[in-house]
DNA sequence: AAGTGAACCTGAAGGC
DNA sequence: TGCCTTCAGGTTCACT
């Protein structure tokens, strides 16, 4: 499901609850869902008061009075969600969303706020490709799941030059290249397409040929980061795209899905005012590529 | 060494 | 209705 602006709602969605809350008890039911839980999962959460949530690329932080640090990966089908005894019509009978199937419920976090509140917010995920390990606070960034990842999409890290420097060489196509976290990180299926038809360049291309040979800045990489960063932006304001089930944290639907011009539209015509092409779909590294043969060059 | 494909796992959807 | 195949927002590992 998530890609980094699935995840940074679930992190924004989250906070609220979590900052400032002790878990005052984790239950843990299950040995493992892609890892293995660290072993003493449950003692060391136990008690703890959650100071921060973070976010790198898709993987979510959550940081406590003292260590360990939390990494979460939502992997393909993870999702989180909030009950808050607060909304519930009986005192000590938490609102439960029920269209998801209980018995991919893996972890079930119990809080307690700063007011007394009581909160749970539990961890579903039927694939179970996602994870949950521990990390300390001082080596975060050389976690193996942390160390080795690219830059961010978001804010302004990532332009025409940079993007130049992580693509110059590199013979693979570049929507594999998009897709490589050790290059930019956070991308995924869904935006990868998206930022490509925005800069009308095709995700067949060898990755290395929309750099300038010359000094100069490619327009190419220019146009390509400013897309990548505008997709990512809007798809986090629109709390990102829902498609079978990924819902925010209170089960409300993110609606960047709406705004799609590629991705899951093949046989539709290309959005591109005057392009008049249709979408196609591709296979490339074993994963749907959309495009429009048209326009995206 | 970079690049490709299979594996991990479950559920939904479509064809017959 | 049921049975089969294909596909799904990601990462990692094994291979060329």
């Amino acid at each position: 499901m998530p890609e980094l602006p699935e995840v940074e709602t679930v992190r924004r969605g989250l906070q609220p609850v979590f900052e400032g809350s002790r878990i005052v008890a984790v239950e843990q039911r299950r040995p493992d869902l892609r890892f293995p839980f660290p072993p003493d999962f449950v003692a060391s959460l136990t008690g703890r008061s959650v100071v921060s949530l973070g976010r790198r690329a898709k993987y979510l932080t959550i940081h406590l009075d003292r260590d360990p640090v939390l990494i979460c990966h939502l992997g393909m089908s993870g999702s989180f969600r909030v009950l808050s005894e607060s909304t519930a019509t009986i005192p000590g009978d938490f609102h439960y969303e029920r269209s998801k199937n209980e018995a991919h419920d893996h972890v079930v976090f119990h809080l307690q706020d700063a007011h007394g509140a009581s909160h749970r917010i539990v961890f579903n995920d039927p694939r179970r490709f996602g994870f949950m390990l521990f990390s300390t606070a001082a080596a975060l960034n050389e976690h193996p799941s942390l160390a080795g990842l690219g830059v961010e999409p978001t804010g302004n890290a990532l332009g025409g030059a940079l993007l130049a420097e992580l693509l110059r060489g590199k013979r693979a196509p570049l929507k594999a290249a998009l897709l490589d976290q050790r290059l930019i990180a956070g991308l995924g299926n869904i935006y990868v397409c998206e930022a490509l038809w925005r800069a009308g360049l095709s995700p067949r291309r060898e990755a290395g040929s929309i750099v300038a040979t010359t000094g100069r800045t490619s327009v190419r990489c220019e146009r390509l980061a400013g897309a990548i960063r505008d997709v990512i932006a809007e798809a986090i304001a629109a709390g990102g795209s829902s498609l079978r089930d990924h819902a925010q944290v209170d089960g409300s639907l993110g609606y960047f899905q709406h705004s799609f011009s590629v991705y899951d539209r093949e046989g539709h015509p290309c959005p591109k005012p005057g392009c008049g092409g249709t979408i196609a779909r591709i296979v490339q590294s074993g994963r749907s590529t959309f495009y429009c043969p048209s326009c995206q060059r």
